[in-house]
DNA sequence: TATTGTTATACTCTATAACTATA
DNA sequence: TATAGTTATAGAGTATAACAATA
């Protein structure tokens, strides 16, 4: 299985990493100003919408989940439980642990955040037609790869 | 028109928002020590990769295509000058103009660079065939509308 | 000894204001 | 007066080390 994993050279393979960082980055430059209005920024959304997916987790996992640093949670989550949009409660089982979970403000928060971001992106992805939108979605869903964890080779 | 803009609340529309980032931040995890033993970070790979593509631009309308403030590419452009990648020269038009234009060092520099980004692509979007990769880059570079650029309203 | 949450800290990326030289 | 490049600087995002409480 080596030949597969080298490149084409007649033929290459066209990388989707730029375009993924523009896309992303124009989405962002739009989402960030209407985000303000709510009094939220980008990386509040992605924890509230993971504490809905979820119905709660612990801070470390919920670091995981995000792909950050569990020490840059804590203020995340500070500002977060200061707007009282989550609690803290400690794990009765582990009393290390700080049960996260989205408050019913919250939930009506992301509701409104889910709004003004389905607008947006109405917006940004005006070029794709909603059959491609939805496509978009599949593959990018696919990709993410969410539920299966990389349990193959241990640098995954 | 205005229906088509309002969200169908019994199927809302799924935000691909959320899940461009996370394919985009693990694509730059795995990137970043790639591109570090290359001496480059990101943002010095799409600089070079617009400047190949365009054959050369000046330092503003060179910003504008990564989309990123002209104050911060003056020290982008220094190290990359200083490596020997690119090269700044007044225009001779217009001489508050600099033009900058990829080296063949640079050239070189950047298939290397496309070479090892291509077998990262390889692993992280490994839950994607041929077909779909296919796909995905043709939905984001039509997203990315970098042709056209948005002249219909001056917020665009 | 290992893990969870926390603090302090440094480093990168990004955004704003002000300067210069040219137009 | 406006534009291109530059500098200085402040803010946000991110990563590392060390600590207390708990397992």
């Amino acid at each position: 299985m080596l030949i597969s994993a080298l490149p084409v050279i007649d033929q290459p393979a066209r990388r989707v990493g730029a375009l993924l960082e523009h896309v992303n980055r124009q989405l962002r430059q739009h989402s960030v100003p209407a985000l303000e209005t709510l009094g939220v920024r980008p990386r509040h959304v992605l924890a509230l919408t993971v504490l809905r997916d979820t119905g709660g987790s612990s801070q470390a996992d919920l670091a995981g989940l995000l792909q950050m640093d569990r020490t840059n949670l804590v203020g995340l989550l500070n500002e977060l439980e200061t707007e009282g949009w989550v609690e803290r409660r400690r794990s009765p089982e582990d009393r290390r642990r700080h049960l996260v979970e989205l408050t019913a403000a919250g939930g009506e928060l992301l509701s409104r955040i889910d709004f003004a971001l389905a607008a947006i992106e109405d917006h940004v992805l005006s070029a794709l037609d909603a059959a491609q939108r939805e496509q978009l979605y599949e593959l990018l869903r696919q990709a993410a790869n969410l539920e299966a964890a990389c349990t193959e080779s241990p640098d995954c």
